[in-house]
DNA sequence: CGGCATCCACACAGATACTG
DNA sequence: CAGTATCTGTGTGGATGCCG
C-alpha cells in the first residue's frame, strides 16, 4: 500500500524531490517544528499544532507522522500499555531537517513586515487596474 | 477575490504561517529555486521546473507566481511588446526566502542515502509485522 | 488513547480550449 | 507567448464506527 496516490504516480521522479516535499508539507513542516521542542504523544501534538484557525485532521497527522517516520525524520515509540501511550520524537535526522525548516519558519515571522506592505502595493495596483 | 479559497478560510490564522506555506508550497520552492539562478520568461520557467518525470501545469504556475508576488519575493516584468514576453525575477525579500529553501533543498540531496536506508528498514519491519 | 477503515463533501490540481 | 476560462478527476479532511 503506497502511502498516497500522488507519491505513488510520482514514484519516477527523483527521489530528494519527493523527500523535500515531505518535509515541506503542510502538516509535516509543523510537526518538524513541533518535535524540535520535545517529545509529544499523538493527541498532544495535534492540539499543539491546532492550537488555533484550523487545525490538522486526525487522518492527515497519522499520515503526516507515517511518511516522516518512514524516510527516517520521526521517531515512534508506541508502548504497549492499557490505555495506549505512543510518544513521537525526532530522530538525529529529523533534527537536522527539523531545524532547517524552523529556521525558515522564524524567518517568515521576522519578515511579515515586508510581505504586509508588499501585499499592500500588488493589491492596490490591482484595484487601480481594474476600474481604469 | 482572494488568490484561492484554502487562504480565505485560513485568513483568521496567523498570518505568517500562511506565507510560510506559499514558500514551502509544492511548486512555490522549485519557482524560487529556480530564480535563485536567473530571471526566467513564464514558458522557460514551466520547462525548467517540470524538466523531467511530471511538470507544473500551465494553471497552477501562474498561480504560484502570483501569489509569490503579492507576498513581494518575485518580480514580474511584463514588457508591453508583441508576441508578449514577462520576465520573472526575486525581489531581495525572495532572494532571502530562496536561499533557505535551497538550503533545505541542498541537504535533502546530501541525505538521500540516510532516507533510503530508513525507508528500507521501515517497509522490511512493516512486512514482517503483516505476515506474522 | 491511538489508531485504521469507510463514506461523503468539497476544494484543488491538471488538462483542454480559447484570447490578447 | 502569456495568460484566462472552464470542466473534471482526485486529494483533503470531516464524521462515524471499530479495534487493541
Amino acid at each position: 500500500m503506497a502511502v498516497s496516490s500522488v507519491e505513488t504516480n510520482a514514484e519516477a521522479m527523483c527521489p530528494h524531490r519527493l523527500v523535500l516535499e515531505h518535509v515541506t508539507s503542510r502538516w509535516g513542516v509543523l510537526v518538524l517544528i513541533a518535535l524540535l521542542d520535545r517529545s509529544y504523544r499523538f493527541s498532544e501534538l495535534r492540539r499543539e499544532i491546532g492550537g488555533f484557525g484550523r487545525g490538522v485532521s486526525e487522518k492527515m497527522l497519522t499520515q503526516t507522522l507515517q511518511t516522516l517516520e518512514r524516510d527516517g525524520f520521526v521517531h515512534r515509540d508506541a508502548k504497549p500499555v492499557i490505555p495506549p501511550r505512543v510518544d513521537y520524537s525526532l530522530t538525529d535526522l529529523g533534527r537536522e531537517a527539523a531545524e532547517q525548516v524552523r529556521r525558515l519558519a522564524v524567518w517568515t515571522e521576522t519578515r511579515m513586515g515586508a510581505v504586509q506592505e508588499a501585499r499592500e502595493g500588488y493589491d492596490a495596483r490591482k484595484r487601480a487596474s481594474e476600474q481604469e
